[in-house]
RNA sequence: GGGGGCAUAGCUCAAUGGUAGAGCAUCGGACUCUUAAUCCGCUGGUUGAAGGUUCGAGUCCUUCUGCCCCCA
């Protein structure tokens, strides 16, 4: 039967290969097409289970394993006789000579096939029920019974392969547990591991519960452009590409929030996208290139709205998806029902960072400096970020290894820093300075003590061109950022609708990327010319997608809640 | 970008520098209530790739590729 020459050896998988195509062959020269397209389940296996479950037979106890074998009794008692169509794929077959078991899946569940000499077709117990193997997708049709064991089967009266499986599916007990041929092949994945397929039925659920609780206020979706003809909305760098008809560079989206803040100036006062962004950036648990994300604006609300609105939303998503606001993510307990704790950056400085000098480091670069030195902050980090307030025309190649060292030198460190910041041209540089290093300072000793979900808030103005100033301290804006775990999971503020102060933020993006900032925006005329139109006072968020599907899914890895994550090419 | 780890049969994993193995799957046989079925038997390998050390390399060294983790 085999068609392959055995003096040639083969691999096991060229030989599994073969075998199953063989298999195909003879079901061809009997008629039956292996990848059919006329037979279509009339029920799926939740539904056969949910209509058989109350007929369920009280359970009998398990034989003892050394109890002398029943006599044969081969009668079979179908719950009502009522014949039905199944179809799924076969998730292994365990074969009796006369009888064969053949557990089968179809995206509501498993159920059991039985397929028995006596009551199979004669001809499908001879030509198909050969060539089935682990793998195949099938059709099959009979009534439903109990077997002795308890399992509701499918007497099967007529069995149809309608797609012949060439490949064998890994160890049914282990199942894939390579990472990279989970990420590879997440289709051999979502087939044998239904704790994965649960993952993603959950990050659907997610999204859709998102869109019924904006829906049902008022908020409109839309979809905004994916490519951008300059770089906004955030800092990240972007993905380029080239339209050839028109010659020219775009780059791959890496916010829509100018764009929706746009609508929201036409008129449209509450609009939201869920769609994808782009960040040139590496990979890790926390991040891939391409990630989905919510953005939602609402005119004539604050910030603090959108922190009422977010923990609302959150929790309830919880509910839904998991039936509780308590969720293990990573191996740590969070409690996700509203009421989460607000902090702002310099207070979770101060407490979580333990730094006395927490208001000073927001506002004086030199301070900042030291304390973050003390703090075990590398010099090379500090001396970035102070020499980027530096006039381009003085900053000489050489500066920043030499500062770099400079600052590594106990002695010195004031010396050097008090240098440097006496190169700024203004005053108001060695404030945008000391915000970067005041987040800087975040960063490195708070950030991680987030665990249990907060709002941290007041965040410096040079770390956020696009909200607007606190009333009471210009240094800082009407902004928000929500960590769980230590992760930020979404990013909202007061929009900056001052087309003037928006100018001046514009302007200062571009001072920085002229002195080597390379995560930094575009000067976006268009966009100042519609807040000179007029935004209404404004507030808007960000979630992101993922991280959320993985704190509700309890996912340590951004990875396991993407389909099919970034991978270099096998 | 830097550091560490991993890569062996289709799957899951073994193998002091000394004959590449097991379980499952496949294939053949037995078996009419199994569910990780059981029992008997047989297959199946360029040990990620290329060099090197050695009498001898899955194992040691170098480079490369891919993946994972930590740091930036």
């Amino acid at each position: 039967m085999s068609s392959r020459p055995p003096e040639q050896p083969e691999k096991t998988l060229d030989r599994i290969i073969g075998e199953r195509r063989d298999k195909a062959s003879a079901l061809r020269q009997g008629g039956n097409d292996p990848y059919r397209n006329d037979i279509g389940p009339a029920i799926s296996l939740a539904d056969v289970r949910a209509r058989y479950l109350p007929t369920k037979p009280p359970e009998a106890p398990p034989p003892a394993k050394d109890a002398p074998k029943e006599p044969k009794d081969t009668t079979i008692t179908p719950v009502d006789g009522a014949p039905m169509r199944v179809a799924g794929r076969v998730m292994a077959k365990r074969g009796f000579g006369k009888t064969v078991f053949a557990p089968i899946r179809d995206t509501t569940g498993d159920l059991q096939l039985y397929l028995n000499v006596d009551t199979l077709n004669a001809d499908d117990f001879a030509n198909i029920l050969p060539q089935l193997d682990a793998g195949d997708i099938v059709a099959a049709e009979g009534p439903a019974f109990w077997t002795k064991r308890g399992e509701l089967s499918i007497l099967v009266t007529r069995l149809w392969i309608l797609t012949k499986s060439l490949r064998p599916l890994p160890d049914k007990w282990h199942g894939l547990t390579d990472l990279e041929q989970r990420y590879r092949q997440r289709y051999v994945d979502l087939a044998v591991s239904p704790d994965v397929r649960e993952v993603f039925r959950k990050r659907s659920a997610i999204v859709r519960g998102i869109r019924r609780f904006l829906d049902a206020r008022q908020f409109l979706e839309v979809e905004t452009p994916m490519m951008h003809p300059i770089i906004g909305g955030a800092a990240a760098r972007p993905f380029v590409t080239h339209h050839n008809a028109l010659d020219m560079k775009l780059f791959m989206r890496i916010a829509p929030e100018l764009y929706l803040k746009r609508l929201v100036v036409g008129g449209f006062d509450r609009v939201y996208e869920i769609n994808r962004n782009f960040r040139n950036e590496g990979l890790s648990r926390q991040h891939n290139p391409e990630f989905t994300m919510l953005e939602f604006y609402q005119a004539y609300a604050t910030y603090t709205d959108l922190m009422d609105l977010t923990e609302t939303m959150v929790g309830e998503l919880a509910l839904e998806v998991n039936g509780s606001t308590k969720v293990t993510w990573d191996g740590v307990e969070i409690e996700l029902a509203p009421g989460w704790r607000r902090l702002s950056i310099r207070d979770a400085v101060r407490e979580l960072g333990g730094i006395g000098e927490a208001d000073q480091v927001f506002t004086d670069p030199v301070v900042a400096t030291l304390v973050a030195l003390t703090h075990g902050v590398p010099a090379a980090d500090l001396a970035r970020v102070l020499l980027a307030g530096v006039p381009s025309d003085q900053a000489s190649p050489t500066a920043h290894p030499e500062a770099t060292a400079g600052l590594k030198n106990a002695d010195k460190r004031r010396d050097v820093a008090q240098a440097i910041v006496a190169r700024y041209d203004s005053p108001e540089q060695a404030r945008v300075t000391a915000g970067h290093l005041g987040y800087l300072l975040f960063e490195k000793t708070a950030e991680s003590k987030l665990v249990q979900p907060t709002f941290l808030t007041q965040f410096p103005l040079a770390v956020s061109p696009l909200a607007r100033k606190n009333d009471q301290d210009g240094a800082f804006c009407d902004r928000f950022e929500l960590f769980v775990n230590g992760k930020e999971i979404a990013n909202g503020f007061s929009e900056l609708n001052d087309p003037d102060d928006q100018r001046s933020r514009f302007q200062a993006q571009l001072n920085a990327k002229a002195v080597g900032a390379d995560e930094t925006m575009d000067y976006d005329e268009d966009y100042c010319r519609a807040l000179e139109v007029g935004l209404p006072p404004t507030a808007g968020e960000g979630i992101g997608i993922d991280r959320l599907a993985m704190l509700l899914t309890g996912a340590a890895s951004i990875r396991d809640v993407i389909l099919f994550p970034l991978m270099r090419p096998e």
